[in-house]
DNA sequence: AATATTATACGAAAAAAATCGTAGGTAAAA
DNA sequence: TTTTACCTACGATTTTTTTCGTATAATATT
């Protein structure tokens, strides 16, 4: 049952992540659309990204035509919460607790999301209560 | 009324923030120590974080005594909100949301904090409530 | 067939961060 | 007063990340 040894991705290969998540299977030219969306970015720029992130296994490609094709190698939620775990344990010093408050009282939270958090605790709850508290939690 | 151009401070900077919030001002000597206690780092490497940290504004310094004295010059909930909002941005494509959801659901949350969270919500509720939803949020 | 367009590969420069070594100063101890 | 211990300043190196230029091949266009 070997983890696999997914390297944290950067920022930048964050962002292709992004795009490859939310739009699926994409080529450089749609990647490298997409990230101009936002900021000026060379082509050969997102290319070479891509390249990294393929050695590094963090995309996977189709290259049978001429054009490859790039899909992300790995789940969203999983590196999302990868990276949170990071996130917590470098800017709110370990304390989740301390991240959801902030992220929940600094921003304008909509009473429909409210209500969705509030139908989250609830299973969460539930899931204590028939759940032996001692559940061991490997990483 | 004008905002600090507060530099983003970096994952070492950002660890060395902590210690500073945590502890108040604190000599070269005992950050690198409590840094030590993480991972081995060099006594001048903190020195140089600290002393680019006050060129950058992000810490100041008595330095009446020989023995310099830094303190955190950001604000820790501000300086995490603005890292907050960042990461929110990079990892979760601006969702604060999804953020949340994951924050709550991936990690074992105790029945205490569960507690907090939903009295942080009726809180935001009744502000939802008494104040106009128009507020304009200036960035 | 010749030309223009669009791709990939890849080395390497540029930029950003982190780390360290050494010089030199001050103060306490011997 | 000499020695020892600890401190700061600061240049410079190393590492990591980002960005790009150029060579070259394949495809489409005229």
């Amino acid at each position: 049952m070997s983890k696999s040894p997914i390297p944290k991705p950067t920022e930048s290969e964050l962002e292709i992540l992004q795009v490859l998540w939310q739009h699926g299977p994409s080529t450089v030219r749609f990647v490298n659309d997409e990230l101009n969306q936002r900021r000026e970015v060379g082509y050969t720029t997102s290319l070479k990204l891509l390249q990294l992130m393929l050695d590094k296994g963090l995309v996977l490609r189709d290259d049978d035509s001429k054009t490859h094709v790039y899909r992300a190698a790995v789940r969203e939620e999983e590196t999302q919460g990868l990276l949170l775990d990071r996130f917590v344990d470098s800017t709110f010093g370990g304390s989740a607790m301390k991240l959801v408050m902030q992220a929940l009282g600094n921003r304008r939270t909509s009473r429909e999301e409210l209500a969705q958090i509030r139908r989250l605790l609830n299973d969460i709850e539930i899931q204590n209560d028939t759940t032996p508290p001692s559940t061991p939690d490997a990483q």
